[in-house]
DNA sequence: AGTAAAACTTACCGAATGGTAGGTAAGAGG
DNA sequence: CCTCTTACCTACCATTCGGTAAGTTTTACT
């Protein structure tokens, strides 16, 4: 593993994500990347093979932060109810510091329908696992079928990753007064429903 | 209007719908949409001055079946209660009868991002106002505030149009059945929780 | 200082892209 | 029968794409 902060991949890497993030897969190229740290588009062929490679590392990269996040939650000393209302905040608190994060995965859920080989991985399956399980001991859930929990938790999950990408949209569409409205009151309205 | 079900017009924004929506818009090119018909890539640039212009007739199309939706539910002579459940079903079975739809709003939200330009309308916005429109009727919501309302109302159309764009992604992580059973309770999960 | 690996560069390539120009075949209406 | 419009076509073009090959500069280490 690339350890050290200042790796020249990592910088290749965090590249791509705004880019891939904000333009796609395809709408992003090699000289576009490599072209906003000064350098030709080789120097981004040295460190990966292909453009696929790049993407894969940075999608590895994203997967990992939303492992880490889920990851940290369920370890602390908390009640399950806590533990929930925890691990909602910084999921939202993270879609709003690293907006590139939450862009990509949904471009990837859009695109890996097309965009499938046999050895694409599935990033998201641990974090999916891991949040769902943060339902099962709440006593209002525990009783409930399993898919219901699923269900339930898939829908927390969806409000905040669309929330966040539609954010842009929205303050044009309303304007950033009432954006700004909106997202001071949705975690305490999402949380309020559960 | 082309109003002619048979317009050729149509019949080449039906397809570029399907594979915008699939490859998104620079993952498809005018090639791709006009061999689906057999054609080549001039008949499209014969019906439509450039590539972004037939993207905006098929983001026209779409925008106005989710504003009929939401138009039709309105306009019933329901309780509010009942038009807020009927439109949270109309809006899950639509995504599931036309995913391409879904997948090509949601596309948009990502991508106007960056593919900005002065002419950009924002079809979505009828249909964001005339939904949030729905809870201000109910009297569990009444009294909260408009901030509040729009949030709840968002968070309900983001847990339906991510579930929908995630389906083929969640059909691989968790299996065909297990996610025949999460959709099956989705509907009632999400209206139990307003 | 010397050297070898790491991190780039220039030069090039075939394929694909959106778009222009200039046709042609078919049908409708007078 | 003639003409105009619709709906396509072939031919072509400049640009950009991801990727290969072969050098050159920079860095790290002895």
């Amino acid at each position: 593993m690339t350890g050290r902060i200042d790796s020249p991949k990592r910088k290749f890497i965090e590249t791509a994500l705004r880019l891939f993030s904000e333009r796609g897969f395809y709408g992003t190229s090699l000289a576009d990347v490599s072209g906003e740290l000064g350098l030709t588009k080789q120097s981004i062929l040295y460190h990966f093979k292909t453009k696929e490679a790049l993407y894969g590392a940075v999608l590895e990269e994203v997967a990992a932060r939303f492992d880490a996040l889920v990851n940290n939650v369920i370890q602390q000393d908390l009640s399950a109810e806590k533990k929930l209302k925890t691990f909602l905040a910084h999921l939202l608190e993270h879609t709003r510091e690293a907006p590139y994060d939450g862009r990509l995965i949904t471009r990837e859920l859009l695109d890996n329908l097309e965009r499938v080989e046999a050895s694409r991985k599935w990033y998201l399956k641990h974090f999916l696992t891991e949040s769902t399980s943060l339902l099962q001991d709440l006593p209002k859930w525990r009783y409930r079928t399993e898919a219901e929990r699923t269900a339930a938790m898939y829908q927390l999950i969806g409000a905040i990753s669309y929330f966040s990408i539609s954010e842009p949209t929205l303050s044009a569409i309303w304007g950033k007064e009432k954006l700004d409205e909106t997202s001071g009151v949705f975690l305490s309205t999402l949380v309020s429903r559960i």
